[in-house]
RNA sequence: GGCCGGAUGGCAGAGUGGUGAUGCAGCGGACUGCAAAUCCGCGUACGUCGGUUCAAUUCCGGCUCCGGCCUCCA
């Protein structure tokens, strides 16, 4: 089975076929960095994560690329309110940005470009958009002229008039059109800038993703992904920028994953059901919010709920059991289940891949020869590694607790209570026994009798 | 107002023109000092009204409801 994807460009599912099928391109918008990353920003980085490694998978190699926006006027409004240097803010949030998603199990980008170390590629874009006649300076200012541009809105399906007639902003007077989009804007002294023809100033907000990735990936290649919102503006920018300025086709394929709601709500601050990743690593493991992000797929839109990680984390309970009570064999080396891999090429179904991981953990629980064994673990491993999932040891994942939980029994407090039941159990006082097990409980240890002894684990 | 998605069993969530999703929860059984874990078995489903078809949850159309986007939000 070939690889499918998605493509919001022509609305249906087409073959990937790469432009060079020894070297893949792809491109993913990343973040602005003014503050800690929401589980809305954790979205497109799980889901691009997982066609990262499918496409390393299928192809000979693959470059990543994820931009860190560090010039923005949101990071500037920050600064004026907190007095925090700009260059403070946004080298403390990306380094948080990527503890964040280190413990969701995103591997970093071939490339992580900063819009900052790009204005002479920004410059020299805007250089050329304006020697073609696609571009214009006004009042320090200089804007991308829409009319010049004979399709577009192909992306967003939209046309010129219903974007003029639907426009909710005030048009600016040194605009020539209501559609033209700012690529360049002055910055006063007290703002970041940069020198440029058209004076002292700094970049619009779509121009940095067009000169980055035409740096790493050249004109054409052949994914750019980001969020479902950034369809317009953003990308249909993007690509006016990039086709006008190149002379050549922008990315072949663009896929967008579906945006985030809260217990059936809407993520928002102003509903106060707004959760930073680093909130929820408090409340579960960081593979279980993966888990529970692959669970549906990445076009839908996905409803957080608190009894929907409780789940994910039960799926995770199940396979990482299967895996200690296995604990004894080493897991074969081999492929993923083809399965598996059917499902991820048919356009990132993970939903369905992680139907096939319960499959492949049943058929390890029923194991019984070594071999079977064996080789059941190293598929299920396989499977998973694709998602980026059961990476630990199992013992790991049932001794986890919250970080900055107040401490309640330790490892060591609980093995002693262990040996203390086993005491009672071998005297048969079941009472006594089923004393410390209720003791356990209360504290949220949970645990099992099994053939090799009892084994344990944090609820 | 314009554009785009969606509606599947108690819950989550795939998929399909005719037969099993999967998991959780529930029920029954095996196992266990009792549990837990595991295994086996069981049940309930495709918003609504029409159309196409031998056959529709699946294709087409109307309706209802829900969600997103419409100039700097992933």
């Amino acid at each position: 089975m070939a690889l499918a994807l998605y493509n919001t460009l022509t609305r249906r599912k087409e073959a990937f076929q790469p432009l060079n099928p020894d070297h893949v391109g792809m491109y993913v918008c990343g973040p602005t960095v003014y503050d800690r990353a929401h589980i809305g920003n954790a979205r497109p980085v799980i889901v691009f994560d997982v066609l990262y490694r499918l496409l390393s998978r299928l192809y000979p190699k693959v470059t990543y690329v994820r931009n860190i926006t560090d010039v923005d006027d949101k990071i500037n409004q920050r600064s004026k309110d907190s007095g925090e240097p700009i260059e403070v803010i946004t080298a403390r949030t990306t380094r948080l940005f990527h503890d964040d998603i280190a413990e969701l199990n995103a591997l970093p980008p071939t490339i992580e470009p900063r819009a900052t170390a790009h204005i002479a590629q920004m410059l020299d874009m805007i250089g050329r958009l304006i020697a073609k006649g696609h571009a214009y300076a006004a009042e320090g200012h200089v804007l991308f002229s829409v009319p010049s541009m004979s399709d577009y809105g192909k992306l967003s399906g939209r046309s010129m008039d219903e974007m003029i007639a639907g426009a909710r902003v005030e048009v600016a007077p040194y605009k020539k059109n209501p559609a033209d989009f700012v690529l360049w804007k002055p910055s006063t002294p007290d703002l970041p800038g940069w020198d440029s023809p058209w004076g002292r100033g700094r970049p619009g907000w779509h121009i940095e993703c067009s000169a980055m990735s035409g740096q790493y990936l050249g004109t054409t290649f052949d994914i750019h992904g980001g969020g479902l919102d950034l369809v317009f503006p953003h990308h249909e920018n993007e690509i006016a920028q990039s086709q006008c300025a190149n002379g050549a086709p922008f990315a072949r394929f663009w896929l967008h994953n579906g945006h985030l709601m809260v217990e059936g709500e809407k993520m928002s601050k102003s509903l106060g059901n707004f959760f930073t990743v680093r909130e929820l690593l408090d409340q579960a493991p960081g593979e279980a919010l993966r888990l529970y992000m692959l669970s549906t797929h990445y076009h839908q839109p996905f409803d957080w709920t608190a009894d929907g990680l409780k789940q994910a984390r039960a799926v995770l309970d199940r396979m990482y059991t299967a895996l200690r009570n296995s604990a004894e064999v080493a897991a074969e080396i081999c492929d993923p289940p083809a399965e598996v891999l059917a499902a991820l090429e048919d356009d990132l179904n993970t939903p369905l891949a992680i139907a096939h991981l319960h499959e492949l953990t049943t058929v390890l629980n029923k194991a019984t020869e070594a071999a079977d064994k064996a080789r059941a673990k190293g598929a299920l491993l396989a499977a998973a590694g694709m998602l980026g999932i059961l990476t630990q040891d199992p013992e790991a994942w049932f001794r986890w607790q919250p970080a900055n939980t107040a401490a309640g029994l330790s490892d060591a407090d609980i093995e002693a209570l262990i040996v203390a039941r086993a005491d009672a159990r071998k005297a048969r006082n079941f009472a006594e026994a089923d004393r410390i097990r209720k003791e356990l409980a209360d504290s949220g240890v949970l645990l099992e009798d099994g053939a090799q002894g009892t084994i344990w684990k944090r609820a």
